[in-house]
DNA sequence: GCTCTTTTTGAGAACGTTAACAAAACGCAT
DNA sequence: ATGCGTTTTGTTAACGTTCTCAAAAAGAGC
């Protein structure tokens, strides 16, 4: 492992705007008795070479460490989390990440980064040069970001894609989501059903793709037709209920949908409702994820229940051991998610099996 | 502010077993080519001072800074945890503590420590020692840990006592426990209940003291008698429907119960049910904590909500405050937390309003 | 015992920043 | 101009660890 050196450091800047280092230091911590002449001399020469101070530098120097610590009591933290037993993607990546990190004395930082935002990558970028990080994990839909993960891999820090199979730099590890959909598609077609609907997600995830593909796949291998009965939605209650809509206001309206996350299906649910049909007597439904909503539902949604703790957990292994520097990461690890039965899914109405 | 040096260094452990430096650190890091002999000596020293590594050190030298950052899409985790709306106290705590610390440039490092274990102390000494935080925020039951406050209080870092009104060292930050029982308790009697129980917390915990202190003065206050209307759980839902059944199963039973926190609420409505009296019309309940699962009852609980990402954000605040040493921080601040109204509260049932 | 290799130990510089102090520049009354 | 206080800038030394390279000790072969 090479010695990892900061890019720009605070000479840099210094050199640059032709002051002293304590003037930079002064600027950046804001003190008073600086010239406004000067310190804009200064702030430009920052923003120009996007100047970031290291946080362990300051500390070292005897100044903040610019981090607080929370303490919480473990278990009554775990058991929480475990409560809620399903995909709560935060909670669980913290749950697995967390306790992974904690075994070999590592500690996680979670940091939340807007998506929709122009700066993404410079703000990631600072942070990175703020905290100095062993390794970052990027969960979707940051991790199909292909300019972070270039601008990741030319800073030299293993960093693991959660929930991307794309190729590229980084390490990937991914959930099972094709074959996830497919063991759905399949679980209904062993039902019996041959007309099943898909609400796919948001294509800005490229994980939505692969559940399609999953579903078209196992569709097509049971030689059923998939015309007609996909419909996008984005991962929102809203959009799941418009594509509900539409799927059963058809005269050959499918007998079975999958949705691709619960908020999704619960909206199916309603739409099924309002049409006068029954779960699952009219309408048997799939969802992914598997949060703590499904439970409470009437029925109880047989779902895809995503791994997110092992994931992260997965995801913490090998960033140390990319650390490490022992051997190269594997291309592609696969976590697989299992089909939770609950009380959504059953046989087609008869009379309405094929057309 | 001064400042602040670590306690015990590299250099006072190679004093004390009489080697170089960096022979200690070879030892720190598990290299290869040290005799077992001296690694012993080493070893021992290190046991004997209690030595731990400064991680800014360590990353400012070109090593580890055993640190993993997880990147998350902010505006999806921020509807999650919101989603939740009540009190589920790690993520509240997360999202209030979090957004707090990012407004002003820090970053909230969670860390779980059992609290059932006899080095708890020495666990949080080497999780400070190690990453040098400039703050602390303690939760309960660590809050209410004495031993815990005076070692912080002699390191010299500023830390918030979640949940803890105690007078001591460190800066108390209180929801409103006494409050917020007074209030409904108060709310009971003003719908006609005179006899109303409560079920305790884990008295563990200080806040479930304040709590009952509440009800209790409540009720003095209304001129009502509490004999045999208190009985004591552990947050579970297992005590929750132990103390429920001793409050239902007696002749003069309670019209209405307060409930600590909304597992023993939900266990109370469990008996209820059990017992074949009908909620609110027979029995009316009131939880403390307002998690997502009193949404989903049958009916819907009325409670009251607890703060916890508005206290956490609070605590941020003031440690930042501290730290920045303008002036002494308040001796207690209190969060007031709000009575939600659902369904579980009516009238007591008429003939059994008074003796 | 003597050389040669290997293992074990140590000394000094480096990492990026700020604290403490010193020097220079400035303002203003004399 | 001269001196004096104030503001602004710069210099040097820390902070705690590891890296690089050198020195010392220990083994191996004769």
């Amino acid at each position: 492992m090479a010695r990892r050196r900061q890019a720009v450091t605070i000479k840099h800047v210094a050199a640059d705007a032709q002051v002293s280092l304590q003037t930079v230091s002064r600027v950046i911590n804001n003190e008073p008795n600086v010239r406004p002449e000067m310190k804009k001399r200064v702030q430009d020469s920052i923003d120009k070479l996007g100047y970031v101070p290291s946080i362990a530098a300051q500390r070292m120097s005897g100044s903040r460490s610019y981090l607080i610590l929370a303490i919480n009591d473990r278990e009554r933290t775990i058991a929480d989390w475990q409560a809620r037993q399903g995909t709560d993607w935060v909670d669980q990546m913290l749950l697995g990440g967390m306790l992974k990190c904690a075994e070999h004395g590592y500690r996680m930082i979670l940091e939340l980064v807007d998506t929709h935002n122009d700066h993404v990558e410079r703000e990631l970028m600072s942070t990175i040069a703020a905290l100095q990080p062993d390794g970052i994990i990027l969960t979707p839909p940051h991790s199909d970001n292909p300019q972070i993960a270039s601008l990741l891999a030319a800073q030299n820090i293993p960093f693991v894609r959660i929930g991307s199979q794309e190729d590229g730099s980084g390490i990937p590890v991914s959930m099972d989501d094709e074959g996830s959909a497919r063991t759905a598609t399949c679980h209904l077609i062993a039902h019996g059903h041959s007309r099943i609907g898909f609400i796919a997600g948001s294509a800005e995830y490229n994980l939505s793709g692969w559940r399609v593909a999953g579903w078209q796949k196992a569709m097509a291998e049971a030689g059923l037709a998939v015309d007609a009965l996909l419909q996008s939605g984005d991962f929102s209650y809203a959009s799941g209920e418009k594509a509900a809509r539409k799927l059963l206001t058809v005269p050959q309206r499918p007998t079975a949908i999958i949705a691709s996350n619960d908020q999704m299906a619960l909206a199916t649910l309603e739409v099924a409702r309002s049409l006068g049909l029954a779960v699952p007597e009219d309408l048997s439904v799939i969802s992914f994820d598997n949060t703590p909503l499904v439970h409470f539902t009437q029925p109880p949604l047989t779902a895809i229940d995503q791994p997110i703790a092992e994931t992260a957990s997965k995801a913490v292994e090998l960033i140390i051991a990319a650390q490490k520097g022992d051997e190269p990461p594997p291309t592609l690890t696969v976590i697989s998610a299992t089909l939770v039965e609950r009380g959504s899914v059953a046989a087609p109405p008869i009379g309405k099996k094929d057309d």
